[in-house]
DNA sequence: GCCAACGTTGGC
DNA sequence: GCCAACGTTGGC
């Protein structure tokens, strides 16, 4: 079992937005850069866990775990023309775009904020705080423990 | 809304 | 295959 974190804009879909979809369970797609598809296509497994983070809103950073649900499998966005994401180089045979589907484990009480991940020196090396933009990512098991820790606290 | 960082595209 | 131009992300 891996760790993850993947960012997404919560005013788009965000934890609550999960927490009330059927069975807590909501594709997770539209990912369109070639670092974060490479770890859906290839690395991302059922079981996996995800820490989601929302990015773009007035709290940003970590608002809850999720777990990974079946295989990577393409976004169907990437064949539809009438999609935003529709995307002419990709085919059935080659498909360019992946996405997986989630379930929610638990929501954080409180958002831990960015702020927060930054002030802790055991993070300095996160992918969140070294790369700034990539949007799915993976979380090294001591980093996931003690974020977990923080959950609580401050 | 600003703007820095950085990923992607396309000309050569 | 380099790299400038461009577009997007994402914190503040």
């Amino acid at each position: 079992m891996n760790y993850w974190l993947f960012k997404t804009e919560p005013d788009v879909f965000g934890i609550d937005d999960l927490a009330q979809a059927p069975e807590q369970t909501a594709r997770w797609d539209e990912i369109r850069n070639f670092q974060a598809r490479n770890y859906l296509r290839d690395e991302i497994h059922a079981g996996d866990r995800v820490l989601i983070y929302h990015s773009s809103c007035r709290q940003v950073g970590i608002a809850g775990i999720a777990e990974v649900v079946g295989e990577s499998y393409p976004d169907p966005g990437q064949f539809d023309p009438a999609n935003a994401l529709f995307d002419a180089r990709s085919s059935a045979d080659a498909p360019r775009w992946f996405c997986v589907d989630v379930r929610l484990r638990r929501r954080f009480a409180r958002i831990v904020p960015l702020k927060t991940l930054k002030q802790i020196p055991e993070l300095v090396d996160m992918v969140l705080l070294r790369q700034g933009r990539l949007s799915v990512q993976p979380v090294r098991p001591e980093e996931w423990r003690l974020i977990e820790t923080l959950e609580n606290g401050s």
